[in-house]
DNA sequence: GTCTATAGAGGGATAGAC
DNA sequence: GTCTATCCCTCTATAGAC
């Protein structure tokens, strides 16, 4: 934790989320992790390999963090629960915002790409096995793709983290939206077996 | 179309597309434009005015551009196929990847939050235009919140776009899987009075 | 309204002493 | 491994000629 290494990484996760990707640079990163600014580049280069590096700290951080949380869940109710727990933490904690930005680096500069794509895997692949024990036992289960899903979740929180810093507001209506049709996902996996045939039957065409 | 502003306008957009918020400068946006430098403080004192604005015109615009499609939305499939067909044009177009783009500059430069907020605002009120049209005769139609819903559908369709960028393939897969989570909604909106009044009445508690 | 020129700050990256 | 000092580039913004 006291090795300039370490040091730099979390430099350059705080210098991200104060100054987002548009204002990161060798000396804000620097001066984040209170370490020379020469230093950056003897020990990664270039600042696109540092941004990489702390990338992949964060997510493999972050995605340990939760392991034990996301192991847990067991109805759509609760995978819910964790997002709101993670949207919470995110005030203080930062990490999504830190893949946002990176994301939105990534679009311009093919570097950013990779390292980028590796650290959104490890979160999506994460969710794709919850989401996989969620859809077992469910009618739905054998029409909906886990992997595809668990993409398509990731994007769409990456998206509401950058609506609640532009716009909180309806950011929040929109978590309370997602979390109405959760309800509704429910109840279509609490139906009976006869109600449950039918609805499959129906799914087939 | 030929004025100075204008140019300065569809300059800062391709600026923006090309290089990013991070790499947006005054000196790209003019070399985008074919304009001197110096003009971008003359009419707009200083980047982020010009940023605001053209997020102001873009917006407008592109809102503009799909109204007529948007309007003959009369199922989920449709609203879908649109989706399809704004993600599809925006290889070429690109008024998405400056949305997201604006929006992850605005998490730390809080001056671009309010343009960026009211450029989302004019999508998502279109969007809860047709979801309103769509819940009217469904049986979700008093439990799911059309303006929220909107909001959703807007911040994972920019999550989408950045998801794109950095991870083609699995974006592909995202939509892909929305398409067939849609497919369901349809089969539920489909139901016949006796299934419906079921699910209703399962809802309700 | 548009141009050139430039001030003054901050950027990435390196050389070389320690 | 870490530091200072520095090169050279790009940045925003302004002054002043046209």
């Amino acid at each position: 934790m006291t090795g300039t290494r370490a040091k730099l990484i979390t430099g350059t996760l705080a210098a991200i989320r104060e100054h987002g990707i548009a204002g990161v640079s060798a000396r804000s990163i620097a001066a984040a992790a209170g370490v020379n600014q020469a230093l950056i580049f003897y020990h990664y280069g270039t600042v696109d390999e540092l941004l990489a590096a702390a990338c992949h700290a964060s997510a493999i951080a972050c995605v340990e963090l939760y392991r034990d949380r996301f192991a847990g869940v067991r109805t759509l109710r609760e995978l819910l629960d964790v997002g709101r727990e993670l949207h919470e933490r995110e005030k203080t904690d930062g990490n999504v915002t830190v893949l946002a930005q990176l994301m939105a680096g990534a679009q311009n500069d093919k570097k950013l790409a990779a390292p980028t794509a590796a650290a959104l895997a490890l979160w999506t692949d994460e969710i794709e096995g919850i989401l996989r024990r969620l859809l077992h036992n469910s009618p739905l289960g054998d029409l909906a793709d886990p992997a595809g899903l668990a993409n398509a979740v990731s994007a769409a929180f990456i998206g509401l983290e950058l609506y609640e810093g532009v716009d909180p507001h309806r950011a929040g209506s929109a978590f309370a939206a997602l979390e109405q049709l959760a309800g509704l996902a429910e109840v279509v996996d609490d139906l009976g077996p006869i109600a449950r045939r039918a609805l499959r039957s129906r799914l087939r065409r």
